[in-house]
DNA sequence: CCGTACAATGATGTGTACAACAAATGAAGC
DNA sequence: GCTTCATTTGTTGTACACATCATTGTACGG
């Protein structure tokens, strides 16, 4: 078993990027809902640091338009109104299909078995449905298909609308259990419609599948609020 | 005339925008060329704020990739290798074709005026060209068009995508005198061009000029270099 | 003369105390 | 009982001192 060298020597870059992955990850599967206050102060004790580089961390994270800072109040998570959102969506729908004409690769062997063991866990749902794995699975799938464009730029804006919007469209999922295995049972066609489409090499109808499934999910979401 | 109130009581939001806007412009107009280290304690000094506050949008411009901190070294502004550059321009194309379909609206009184004064410009620089003025011009033109699509985020991507790219192409410009007088030239038909379009109220077609544009600049870029 | 170790320098990163601000709280006045 | 306003409390914003890191110059040894 080898050592990860950052484990040993975290340098600030990486202590950094971990905060900002997990508080960006806590926020995206809803441990902290849209509203949800976060103190500066609790979260610096608990990643054992003092305020000023976790304020750094947020500052990102209101850059990126998933939190929002208040003189003398707080630091909150944000929500995303209906207008704003309708409109991410619209533009999320394009950008999926461009992701199947800029710059667009066949999955190498490593993608390919990332894509087998998410295809497995979808089915695992199936049969078992959870609201938190289903969150994590359905944002580990969107990252992995991120990996079919060799378009940095485009990969980095997709992924900034996917962490601005989806968390919304889960809150709406988690609202009821029915929706769920529903919203499961689409995904698992979802998953295997894309992989089918992968196996014979037609790059550009898996992202037309996505933006489909992106497109009805919007609209699910729309009907169900 | 009346007051501007940010100028009396400039709260901490209003501070911070201030100096973002002013920073990134800098580094976009090529004040600041790429390379360029940007020392912390200088800036502080000159908006007379310290470091702590700076930082913070030093962080912010660091999240929309302008700038890049390393500790013990500095903070640079960022340069853009040709393979980003040209990823970047073809979403660009991609993205300017959308502000044609998504939200598109007819520009109101308001905007006609900003855009006729921008094409008197435009007509200024062509006896009189001037690097500098050149550079505002084209950023300020981009901007209104901006106003033609009601999407807010593809806005924002369109614009972080601009500052991200155009301060690459404006270098190659100002490189060399007689490509200047060309840009200039090439820019006033485009202008002209789009503003022709707006009038008989093809907004489509007005989006897919910018975009044949921004696609022919990139390639005299790419031959020039 | 060359290479290496090391100290000096200057940059960003961090910890801490305090200021500025907004909301909650309580008591005084009507 | 209700309104109003001063006070209290808790938060983010700022200033400053110090830690950490990378570079550079320098002296020493070969």
């Amino acid at each position: 078993m080898n050592i990860d060298p950052t484990e040993l020597a975290p340098s600030a870059r990486d202590r950094f990027d971990r905060m900002h992955s997990e508080i960006r990850s806590r926020i995206c599967l809803l441990d902290y809902a849209p509203g949800t206050r976060l103190s500066e102060e609790a979260l610096a004790a608990e990643f054992g640091i003092s305020r000023t580089p976790l304020r750094r961390v947020l500052v990102r994270l209101e850059g990126e338009g998933l939190v929002q800072s208040v003189h003398g109040v707080g630091t909150f998570v944000t929500d995303v109104k209906i207008a704003e959102l309708t409109q991410t969506y619209q533009l999320r729908l394009e950008l999926a299909e461009l992701t199947g004409k800029l710059g667009a690769v066949a999955p190498d062997a490593t993608l390919w078995q990332e894509l087998r063991a998410l295809s497995a866990r979808s089915k695992a749902l199936l049969t078992d449905p959870d609201a938190r794995r289903f969150a994590e699975l359905n944002m580990d799938f969107f990252i992995a298909l991120l990996k079919l464009t060799t378009n940095e730029p485009l990969k980095d804006i997709c992924e900034r609308l996917y962490f601005k919007t989806t968390r919304i469209w889960l809150k709406s999922v988690f609202a009821s259990k029915i929706d769920l295995a529903d919203e499961v049972d689409v995904f698992d066609r979802e998953v295997h419609d894309i992989l089918r489409a992968l196996e014979i090499g037609d790059l550009h109808a898996a992202s037309l599948i996505q933006r489909a499934h992106i497109s009805m999910s919007f609209e699910r979401m729309r009907r169900g609020t």
